[in-house]
DNA sequence: TTGAAAGCGCTACCAC
DNA sequence: GTGGTAGCGCTTTCAA
């Protein structure tokens, strides 16, 4: 059996009503007594009960996450800020890798306080099911049934290709997978948009679906880019996996970055400062993007409907040494 | 507020540990009451509240499993598997990517059943921390404190060398990557007892020690193989991720597997079959493993030192189409 | 076959 | 400041 307040009370001589004050740090409680009962509690090794507590309380202090069931870099990442950032306010995170709907059906049994999904796990989540919880997507949820954080793919990629332009780069090519995803086109479109915008030519050639988001189809497709003719001047990277590729392949050509070929990677993750080398990039602070999901949810948390149904947020570009003037 | 058992034995007109008896399926509830009750559960939406049950029945039903930092896809793989497992146990499962130790705090504070780590999660646990949970890892944790599950490494690589040399190959190569990591060394060492077992020479330029286990690492690697004067006619690749940058790195050299040259790869998981070319692969069926693990952990929470402090599984030779006679 | 009552560990409210 | 007590929702005796 583990220890409860009750055997701290016994140990230190007190009630057990004045155990638990202590032990939530009650200003009701002297200092002294306080101590004395801290120290009984780390003595004999207790930990509090949750059950019990939220039992009572009616709060977990927790928060539910689904995994999204895609394996990408950045996401990841932002699973791991989010975590951080919901640490930080004193809660803690459980995950599932379950469907949405299982997933739920456990959180609710935890009764977590809060839970934050992906758009990869959209579906039709099944919200007759009893008690409210307040739930937050990142990305759209496909029937728009709860309210999330988006990003402004277009404009990420327009700042990209306006950045390029003010270096003097004309000749730009966009390496992104853009089926079926409604981010990855919104990307595709920002770039197209950005380029007839400043009046830079698209060249069939350089607007490169690739079949996938992962590290080789950035490398094959910066491969044959390199093959062609003439190539060009900049290249955006639509996601760090992608761009990750795209180095390899400009180097292993003894191609050198930024001399013989500027590169831009989307996605704002510190990783992209680790790379072979250090990608300039454009999209939401990794780190902004965590805080706003936990701080909405927490908000979300404390009022029903307290939060608008799309938050959209600015991508910042950060300049590293993968850009030089053309 | 959500309903309870109080507000169903209201509706329904019986008392409450009635409906939690019918709740719980209990064969002291007459059948057309247990109807009516269910009914009425369904009706009003219940949904057990698992805090309170826990507190009276000390189990969750639930189990911990703390999310092994490491990206490879044979142990996302595994995590899925044993996912599906505690399912069809009737557990659910949570998950931390948070260190050991403050995963361990969470999941007492929800008072899981049984706890599976990994060894890429070793580090000082803290076990003095109060009550008991049962916890078994993969892979042998550092202090050795924790009853694990182990793969017969050596023995893998020595069957897969012993089905190469059965097909007439004498010349074979190792991809690997065999530092810091007892896994991989078992590995590299297995190879190399399997060879000097059948008497076949290793050559030095044939046993290839990669910079990481990642998908480029096998490509690279097989590149340099394929451009020296003789080619070995097989290889064997550490892991699925190295494995399937070998395939890559053949077929863009033109050569055809098996026909060119054999290819066998560690790391015995469904995608093996999936891979541009359906590889030959050897290791313990990722399925037993996840089997392995859950159903000791259960064991192990039935009755306290049940199982053995090692376990060791033994791997499987699965043959698809990547190997030939020579 | 059903109901009443105890109690799991805790918080919150009351009285002292 | 401190202690007593009620009660959260549930399972589990025990009595009817």
């Amino acid at each position: 059996m583990s220890v409860t307040i009750k055997d701290i009370a016994r140990y230190t001589g007190v009630s057990f009503s004045t155990v638990s004050k202590a032990l939530n740090d009650s200003p009701l409680v002297k200092p002294e007594t306080k101590n004395k009962i801290l120290k009984a509690a780390k003595e004999l090794g207790y930990e509090p009960n949750l059950a019990a507590r939220q039992l009572v309380s009616k709060e977990t202090k927790t928060i539910g996450l689904v995994w999204p069931s895609i394996e990408r870099t950045a996401l990841s990442t932002l699973v791991t800020k989010i975590n951080d950032e919901v640490e930080k306010q004193s809660y803690s995170m459980i995950l599932s890798i379950n469907s949405v709907n299982s997933a739920f059906e456990m959180f609710k049994r935890f009764q977590v306080d809060g839970i934050i999904i992906f758009k990869e796990n959209t579906l039709d989540i099944n919200f007759n099911t009893g008690s409210y919880v307040p739930v937050i997507s990142y990305g759209n949820s496909k029937n728009n049934t709860v309210p999330f954080i988006d990003v402004n793919y277009k404009k990420a990629m327009f700042k990209a290709v306006d950045y390029l332009h003010s270096l003097g780069h004309t000749d730009i090519s966009f390496i992104g997978c853009s089926e079926n995803d409604q981010r990855q086109i919104d990307k595709l479109n920002g770039f197209i948009e950005g380029m007839e915008h400043l009046c830079l030519p698209i060249k069939k050639q350089s607007l490169i679906h690739t079949g996938g988001l992962e590290w080789y189809d950035g490398y094959t497709a910066t491969r044959n880019i390199l093959e062609a003719s003439t190539i060009p001047s900049a290249i955006i990277g639509g996601s760090y996996d992608l761009s990750s590729g795209i180095i390899r392949a400009i180097n292993e050509a003894n191609l050198t970055i930024p001399n013989d070929i500027s590169v831009i990677g989307y996605d704002n993750i510190p990783q992209m400062a680790q790379l072979e080398t250090p990608l300039t990039c454009i999209g939401v602070p990794i780190q902004k993007t965590a805080e706003a999901i936990v701080s909405s949810l927490l908000q979300l948390k404390e009022k029903r409907d307290s939060i608008p149904a799309k938050q959209t947020l600015e991508p910042e570009l950060v300049i590293r040494m993968s850009c030089s003037k053309r």
